[in-house]
DNA sequence: GTGAAAGCGCTAACAG
DNA sequence: CTGTTAGCGCTTTCAC
C-alpha cells in the first residue's frame, strides 16, 4: 500500500541504493538522476520509514522523558523545554507520566527502552533504580532531573537548590519577626520534600517545633485539618512555609482568608494577582529541562567523563504574603 | 551488545522461533521448554525490540498527538487524558507541540507518520490539511480535537460548544444589567476565537459595537492598550468577556483592580481564590482528550462509518466577577 | 511441539 | 557515478 524505496527505485528506473543516496543527501549521484528520483518520490508520496532506518543503523533518534504528570505546570514547563532541545537535535521525544508510582515509572522506562530510545531523562518516582543497570551497560545515557537516582547508580543529575531555597524562605519570614513558622510539605519519602524540610530545620535551629510540621500528599481536607490543629495550639504559628506549588494553593484555600504570613516553594501563575501577592521561592522548570537535555546530548556525542551533578539556584520573589508582620 | 532473540535461543538451546513463541505467549510450547527460555531471557536481560517487531508486523502500537503547547494547562490536561487512554490500549503516545505554527504542525505530523504511527490526534494550527490526504489514504485514522480540519478533508472531530458557551457568558452579563460588554479574543484566524466571537455577537444582537471588540494574540501591553482605548470611550464598557484562559489572566493584570464585570472562557486554577472570584465558561480538556482517543481506537478496531462530529457542552461557573452589577 | 527459511524497509560494505 | 549483496531483529509461513 504505502510506497517503499523499492517502489521509488523502480518508478525512477534506478537501483534501491540510489534512492537511498538521494533521500539521505549522500554525495555521488548525478544531478539528473537525483532529479528523476526526487520526481518519483513526490509522485508516489514516498516518506522514509524511520523504524526501518533505526533498526538498521542501531540508533533511533529518539529520547525518552519520564515525568510525574504532564498536567502539573512544573513538569509541563520542563517537558516543553526538553522537547525544544530534542527537536533542535533532530530527534523525537517520547514522554510518559509515572503518576508518582514507582511501578509505573519502571513500566514507562521499559517501554521506552523496548523502543530503543537513544537516551533517557527521568524524574524518578521510586528510589530503586537497579533495574536501569542493564540499560546503562548497553550504553544508553540516562539523566536524572529534579530528584536524584536511588540505590546504587550514579549518573548525570540536575537538581534545584531545594534545601537552600527552603532555608532562604524561612530566614525571610524570621527576618520579618516570625518565630512560629509552620511547614506544610509533601510526603517526606519524596526527595525534594525531604530536602526542603532539611532547609526549614536548618533555618529555624532551636526554634524548630515538630508540632508545626505536617508532611503528606496535599489533599484539601488533610491540609485543612493540619492547619486547624496548628492554629489551635497555645502558641499558634504566625507564618507558614509551603513545600510545593500545589500545597501553596491548597493552603491558600484552606486558610480561607486567615492572614498568616506565607512563603511557598515554586512559583505559580496568578501568585502576583492574589491579595496579598504570594511570596515564593521560584525554580525554573524550563531551565532544568534544558540543562538535563543538553547534558544528555553531550553524552550522546561521546562525552565519557564522570557523572555531573548540577544544582540550579532558586530565587526568592517577595510579593506581599511573605512580608506580613506578626500580629 | 544488547541480547537479541537469537542470543536467547542459543542460550536456551532452542530455535529462534521458539523464543518468539514464548515471548508472545503463543500456544504450542512444552512447559519445560518455555521455562528454559524464560530463564535465559532473565539471565541475559533480554527485552524485545519493538521497532523490529513493528517493522515486521506493519503496526507500531503508537499514537501521535499534536497540540499547540504542552505548557498550556488546557493542552496539558488534554494530553494527560489521551495518554491514559492510549496506555490502556497497550500503545505508546508520541506527542509534539506545534507552537500555533502551521509549518511546525505539518512537520510534527510528518515526523509521526515517518515513525508509522497507527493513528493521529491533531489540534490543528493551520487550516490547510490537504497534506494529510496521502496518510488518510494509506488507512491511518486521524481525529481532530478542539478545532476542525481545514480545506477538503472530513474526519472525526471533537469540538467544544464554543459559540454556545460565549453566548451563554454574554447573556449572563446582560442578565446582570450590562449592555456595554467588551470582548477580548484571540486572533480570529483561530477557529475557537472566531466561534466565540460569533456567540458574543449573537447574544448581543443590536447592542453589538465593534469598538468594544479587540482580537489578537494576548500580549499584556496590547491588552492594556485595547482596554485603555475602550474605557476611554464616551460610553465605556461596564463588563468584559474574555475569549480564552490566557486572555482572562492577562486582562486581570491589565485591569489593575478596576472593577469591571468579567466572564472568561476557560476555567483556570485559582479563579476561585481571586477577589472577586472569576466567573468562567468552563471546558473539560480531559473529557475532550478521552473522547478523541476513544474515537481513534474505534477506527483502529475497524469501524468504517462516516466521520463523527462530537460537540462537547461547556458550563457556566458563577464566582462573583460575572455577577457584579453595573456601576 | 519445534524449527528453517523468507522477508518487513532500510543502510553498510563492497564491487563495478 | 551506480548497483549488488548482506543483514539489523523480528514475525510469518510452512515443513518436519
Amino acid at each position: 500500500m504505502r510506497p517503499t524505496m523499492k517502489d521509488v527505485a523502480s518508478a525512477a528506473g534506478v537501483a534501491l541504493k540510489t534512492v537511498s543516496r538521494v533521500v539521505n543527501g549522500e554525495p555521488g549521484v548525478h544531478p539528473a538522476t537525483a532529479e528523476r528520483v526526487r520526481a518519483a518520490i513526490d509522485r508516489l508520496g514516498y516518506s522514509r520509514n524511520e523504524s526501518a532506518r533505526g533498526l538498521r543503523r542501531g540508533m533511533t533518534a529518539t529520547i525518552g522523558l519520564v515525568i510525574e504528570d504532564v498536567a502539573d505546570p512544573f513538569y509541563a514547563g520542563l517537558s516543553r523545554a526538553v522537547e525544544d532541545v530534542v527537536i533542535a537535535h533532530g530527534c523525537l521525544l517520547l514522554s510518559g507520566s509515572s503518576g508518582e508510582e514507582p511501578g509505573r515509572e519502571r513500566e514507562v522506562v521499559e517501554t521506552f527502552c523496548a523502543r530503543r530510545v537513544d537516551g533517557l531523562i527521568v524524574v524518578p518516582a521510586g528510589d530503586d533504580h537497579a533495574y536501569l543497570r542493564g540499560e546503562l551497560e548497553t550504553g544508553t545515557p540516562v539523566v536524572f532531573a529534579d530528584r536524584p537516582p536511588g540505590s546504587g547508580i550514579d549518573v548525570d543529575t540536575v537538581l534545584a537548590d531545594n534545601a537552600g531555597g527552603a532555608e532562604r524562605a524561612v530566614r525571610h519570614l524570621l527576618a520579618h519577626g516570625h518565630h512560629r513558622i509552620a511547614f506544610l510539605g509533601d510526603d517526606p519519602a519524596i526527595y525534594t520534600a525531604a530536602e526542603r524540610l532539611a532547609g526549614y530545620r536548618r533555618a529555624l535551629g532551636g526554634l524548630f517545633d515538630p508540632r508545626l510540621v505536617a508532611m503528606r500528599t496535599p489533599a484539601l481536607d488533610d491540609v485543612r485539618a493540619d492547619l486547624g490543629r496548628m492554629l489551635a495550639l497555645d502558641e499558634p504559628p504566625t507564618a507558614l512555609f509551603t513545600g510545593n506549588g500545589r500545597l501553596t494553593v491548597t493552603a491558600l484555600r484552606a486558610l480561607e482568608g486567615r492572614r498568616l504570613a506565607l512563603v511557598g516553594f515554586d512559583d505559580f501563575e496568578l501568585a502576583d494577582l492574589l491579595r496579598p501577592g504570594v511570596s515564593v521561592v521560584a525554580q525554573d522548570p524550563a531551565w532544568m529541562g534544558r540543562v538535563a537535555a543538553e547534558l544528555l546530548f553531550r553524552r550522546l556525542r561521546g562525552d565519557g567523563g564522570p557523572p555531573e551533578h548540577v544544582e540550579l539556584p532558586v530565587r526568592l520573589i517577595p510579593r506581599g504574603s511573605g512580608e506580613l508582620p506578626t500580629p
